[in-house]
DNA sequence: TATTTAAAGGGCACAGAGCCACTATTAGGC
DNA sequence: GCCTAATAGTGGCTCTGTGCCCTTTAAATA
């Protein structure tokens, strides 16, 4: 029997998966809360070679047993560092080539997440012995990262923050309770920009996706509505921006 | 001298980068034109296993020797395909599980590329025996792709028509001189509604896009203005989109 | 010359955002 | 109790960009 004419079980059967040069593959998130009134990062202090004792976004390599695809690397990894399962995860972008890693041809498929700030436990896995927040300003952090790191949040940062002129995604910010002030600094936070006060309650409760729960919260002065996300959240599209710098 | 102290330059000399299991990786991409006033990707028909004989879209192994990147790849095979060098290309997604393909494990990062329509060769290359342009409706064609192409090509399509919404994108189908009226139709045809003609101009014209090349179009009613592209064309982003079905 | 057809533009309505002043509700100082 | 400070919440106008519709313009043709 020639090639031409195997089978597509037999040529499976003597396909030889080794035989071609293939890149490394792994997976990195850029985890975003907020923290103080500042957004912030998730960083991982690695500690093996190569970069060893350098901070880093939160990732690894995809593990071809344990994980389902791609988007389950990502969740593994969160999971480890945060204990956080069902975060907002947002598939960024994917950077390929021969210099990013010393180690050779790498690919990253680059994911965002959006977690609430409180009560995070952050823990230190058995690959990393640090874990920290680290605040990011207009997109940069102070820390110079691992491999191309800090390239891959700003793009990150980019792209979330041109989201946020359209869509609710910052509602996955805030912790399961909030006022429309505290969501409305959450948006201000992200966009670096104040956002007028009336325009923004408008748009967000026209956009219904959040409800009241009858509850008011104390701040000292008058007291605020208390909001949730409604169930079944979809992250919903504005028809238009909010005005912001360009 | 242990594991705990070595440099990283010793690290990288006893790196084996084959002690771990990677996935293949490859690139596809969604080649989008109009043609007669319908939208087309452009398929290519495999003479290899897996899925002998079915139709696909253009895409391959990253060819780790000659891609410096994974936008090369891209490029790459779109050039063996159409011989068009510089077309708009974006990156839309990357999947990867050990389903899509029946050899194992593989990523396929996914692009799409926009490109004119007009005088385009089409090449059947070495490992392809035909080649074609298949008629896109609702983002899906008639055919049973290989893969897992035929979701690529709708999520591609998906992602091309919200952001036909609120972009000059339709630009880059278009030849190098068009008229408003043919811009528009090319927007009609992505959306697949109708576009209100004043509405459209307004948009357009203040966008500063394009420019008139001071020729007239002998359409054999009255004449429409040619405009072309502006040098240093960048993707603009309306600030509203345009009304349309959800 | 009148009709047909598509291009181009005038001008108003409408939706949703910006703007800003005003009212409401609390705590705290006196 | 009463005034003040501060934040929550609203009324109502302006402004911008799109939708809508109708008129004008420039060609081909009968």
């Amino acid at each position: 029997m020639t090639k031409m004419d195997i089978t597509e079980r037999e040529f499976l059967e003597r396909y030889d998966a080794s035989a071609f040069a293939r890149p490394s593959a792994t997976v990195d998130t850029v985890i975003f809360t907020v923290i103080d009134e500042d957004l912030h990062v998730l960083l991982v202090k690695r500690d093996e070679h190569p970069f060893k004792d350098k901070w880093s976004l939160v990732g690894g390599f995809v593990d071809l047993e344990k994980d389902a695809d791609l988007e389950a690397t990502a969740k593994r990894k969160l999971y480890e560092k945060t204990a956080v399962r069902t975060p907002y995860l947002e598939q960024y972008a994917t950077i390929g080539n021969p210099h990013r890693d010393p180690r050779g041809w790498f690919i990253t498929t680059v994911y965002f997440a959006l977690i609430p700030s409180a009560h995070i436990t952050l823990q230190a896995g058995a690959n990393a012995s640090a874990v920290k927040w680290a605040k990011v300003t207009n997109g940069q952090i102070d820390e110079t990262l691992a491999f191309d790191h800090n390239a891959l949040l700003e793009g990150c940062f980019e792209r979330l923050r041109s989201k946020v002129l359209y869509t609710s995604l910052p509602v996955h910010l805030m912790p399961s309770e909030f006022t429309l002030g505290e969501l409305q600094k959450t948006y201000e936070i992200v966009l670096g920009i104040a956002v007028e006060r009336k325009s923004f309650r408008r748009r967000i409760l026209s956009a219904d996706i959040i409800e009241e729960t009858g509850e008011m919260k104390q701040t000292g002065k008058r007291p605020a509505a208390i909001y949730r996300v409604k169930q079944e959240l979809k992250t919903h599209f504005f028809v238009r921006n909010i005005e912001a710098a360009a």
